[in-house]
RNA sequence: GGGUCCGUGGCCUAGCUAGGAUAAGGCACCUGCCUCCGGAGCAGGUGAUCCCGGGUUCAAAUCCCGGCGGACCCGCCA
């Protein structure tokens, strides 16, 4: 029989048995099964503490409870369970029939092959997954990294739980930043491109450039001001911000000065914040002009995520543009209807949307997953000016993913919590109450480094690029002093493959709550608990499948594999399924990103010490069959975090 | 000032949603293991007031309250 969730099935088996048990025993008491895993094998491989629990309401104690129950238990629907226990204080051990499960893992796993695992849900719903979206004016960074790798992931598993899950990339080409690099354009042209191989590289740092000489100009008149009023304490500070960016602006001069003198040029007959200002305004209000400028190099940065994305297989389908937003109607829509909601003030002659007023409502605050202690703060709508504000924007563009969507999940990091919850309110608020609900801020910590505070105006990160050059760098080496009889050609493909999933690994297989202090070393590190011990594992195994040929798989008997070890890696490979459905229903990758690693280190426990060519022919056909479902496990675990492994290393 | 999140051996991390039996891994350190399917490995060892203090409970790393420390948010920036 092939099962597509064993473990899943050997789980609701054993709750069934329980709960008839109670029932029968105690019809009574309201009983919850929760099946643990017991600290160690000798108790079982699930336990059941509902004893404990219950046995007061039942005026008995939790042993006499736990063998009354025990009594009335039925094994006689059941196929995987061994038998049931009581034990000390008053648990339920549940004992598997391990040599079963193990053969019938086995078996559907290799029947199943690359479906095996993905068990389907059975409420399929339409997802959007709006994640990575970096402003295109600097490359993807490893602060980024992490949400594309998350937003990657997530969209996998979801894609194998059976739901139908859409991609999207939100481009903010709306806004001061954008205009910003747009006015060095202006100024310099395609010179800026022409300095780097990588157009979102030179991009960065022709954004860095224009930051600084436009912020030396402001502070400079600003301390200018302040000395000649006698403020001369607030002066001090603004001149130290202004070396600031003095040493900013040196930095960059080395790798930009020819841009850079262009630049000052320019500016000599304008007034920078005055041109930037007239971009931004020309382009919202759909200039064609405006367009031409800010266009081409924005689409010259995309080009550039492409090509790091490409380099981490990572795909969208949509490519949504925030101008096309605001030039459709949809953004005044939203305004005008909620000016009508009766939740917008005026102040200071500018329309708010008092977010907090609607999240007085506890019931909103529930519906909404808002914690009841959240304050919310009102949000700007527009400008003085008119012009629109990044919000009210995505506000309109929330109401765009669901157009065919039952869930949106957006993949933002922790400091857009208030921001998240405002677009929620406010689609409450619009009468998209459900959708409200359904919206998702999937979000997790910062990627920190030590030392500074990363700041893409300051030209302050480490781009992706240069993370994974480093990452392939060290793979290389190891592949070279590892496999030197491998081709040059097939150390650099290995090397890449292996060095991508390292990045990914690291970044993935921490819990997404917990900001993430970055560290070369540890990003580097390729032994245990890493993406490239995970593939050496996987590498070993394919040795011996393809030693032996995997033809001969079909015939095994499980009964031959009566190692604890072989045990151990048979039934967590029949867990898998199981492993999985619970990471789809949580959003947790990091679970499956465990699962591989404890995956791994069972395998080479038991390739140490158990040979398989050269085992018996029983025995051989058994590991042999065993290894194969290894492979195909740990092949469609990784594929859910990004990771494809090789075959050799 | 208010709020949100995080706080687990020297360092990094899992476990917390759904409270249960000796708190699980990695790095570093120490001891063994390559005539044996690939040593990016394996076997073992040293090392923990689970931030602190209360509370709930037969039972708390896990739930509640109050502190402390760190990060972040509270913009006519995005």
């Amino acid at each position: 029989m092939v099962y597509d969730n064993p473990w899943g099935t050997f789980l609701v088996e054993a709750r069934d048995v329980l709960e008839k048990a109670f029932k029968l025993a105690y019809p009574e008491l309201e009983v919850k099964i929760q099946l643990d895993k017991p600290p160690s094998r000798e108790y079982g491989d699930l336990s059941c503490s509902a004893c404990l629990s219950l046995a007061k309401k039942a005026s008995t104690n939790p042993m006499e409870m736990a063998e009354v129950v025990l009594k009335h238990t039925s094994l006689k629907d059941s196929s995987f369970i061994e038998k049931i226990v009581v034990s000390k204080p008053g648990y339920l051990n549940i004992y598997l029939k391990r040599s079963l499960m193990v053969g019938e893992a086995l078996k559907s796993a290799l029947t199943l092959k690359d479906e095996w695992g993905y068990v389907k849900t059975d409420k399929p719903l339409r997802i959007v997954i709006e994640h990575t979206s970096v402003n295109p004016i600097h490359p993807i960074t490893i602060g980024h990294a992490r949400n594309t790798f998350l937003g990657d992931s997530l969209a996998r598993i979801l894609n194998a739980r059976g739901h139908s899950v859409s991609k999207r990339f939100y481009v903010d080409d709306v806004g001061g930043q954008v205009a910003l690099l747009a006015y060095a354009y202006k100024l310099a042209g395609d010179a800026i491109l022409k300095l780097d191989a990588k157009p979102d590289h030179a991009i960065g740092r022709v954004y860095t450039t224009i930051s600084a000489l436009v912020e030396i100009r402001k502070l400079k008149n600003r301390a200018e001001n302040l000395r000649k009023s006698g403020k001369y304490e607030e002066a001090r500070r603004v001149e130290d911000e202004l070396s600031d960016w003095i040493g900013i602006l040196s930095e960059v001069e080395k790798k930009n000065s020819d841009v850079l003198q262009t630049l000052l040029n320019g500016m000599k007959f304008s007034d920078p914040e005055e041109e930037v200002r007239e971009i931004l305004k020309a382009y919202e209000l759909g200039s064609e002009q405006a367009k031409q400028l800010i266009r081409p190099i924005v689409e010259k940065c995309i080009m550039g995520f492409k090509e790091t994305l490409e380099r981490v297989d990572v795909s969208f389908d949509f490519w949504d543009w925030e101008s096309e937003i605001v030039w459709s109607s949809i953004v005044r829509r939203v305004l005008n209807r909620l000016m009508k909601s009766g939740c917008v003030k005026f102040e200071n002659n500018v329309p708010e949307f008092e977010a907090g007023r609607i999240a007085e409502d506890p019931l909103v605050r529930r519906r909404l997953g808002i914690p009841d202690g959240f304050e919310i703060s009102s949000l700007t709508l527009l400008r003085a000016d008119g012009l629109t504000l990044y919000p009210t924007r995505d506000i309109a563009y929330s109401i765009l993913k669901f157009q065919n969507a039952d869930v949106v999940i957006n993949v933002v990091g922790f400091d857009q919590t208030l921001p998240q919850i405002q677009v929620r309110l406010a689609l409450y608020v619009l009468g998209y109450k459900e959708q409200a609900e359904n919206q998702l801020h999937y979000s997790y910590g910062l990627v920190k480094f030590p030392g500074f505070k990363m700041s893409s105006r300051r030209g302050r990160y480490i781009t992706l690029d240069h993370l994974l050059d480093e990452s392939e760098a060290r793979a290389y080496m190891e592949v070279s002093k590892i496999s030197p009889h491998l081709s040059e050609d097939e150390r650099r493909r290995i090397a890449k493959s292996v060095g991508v999933s390292a990045v990914k690994y690291s970044l993935i297989s921490v819990e997404p709550s917990k900001d993430v202090v970055f560290d070369w070393d540890r990003v580097l590190d390729f032994k245990r608990n890493s993406a490239p011990f995970i593939m050496y594992s996987y590498a070993r195994a394919h040795g011996i499948t393809s030693k032996i040929g995997v033809e001969s798989v079909e015939e095994f008997d499980p009964a031959f594999l009566t190692q604890p070890l072989e045990e151990e890696l048979g039934l967590n490979i029949a867990m898998f399924p199981q492993v999985f459905v619970e990471a789809s229903e949580n959003l947790s990758p990091h679970t499956l990103a465990m699962y591989c690693n404890s995956l791994a280190t069972i395998f080479n426990s038991f390739y140490d010490s158990h040979p398989v060519i050269k085992a018996e022919k029983n025995v051989r056909e058994a590991r042999l069959a065993l290894v194969e479902a290894f492979k195909i496990t740990m092949r469609n675990a990784l594929k859910l975090i990004g990771i494809t492994p090789v075959e050799r290393m």
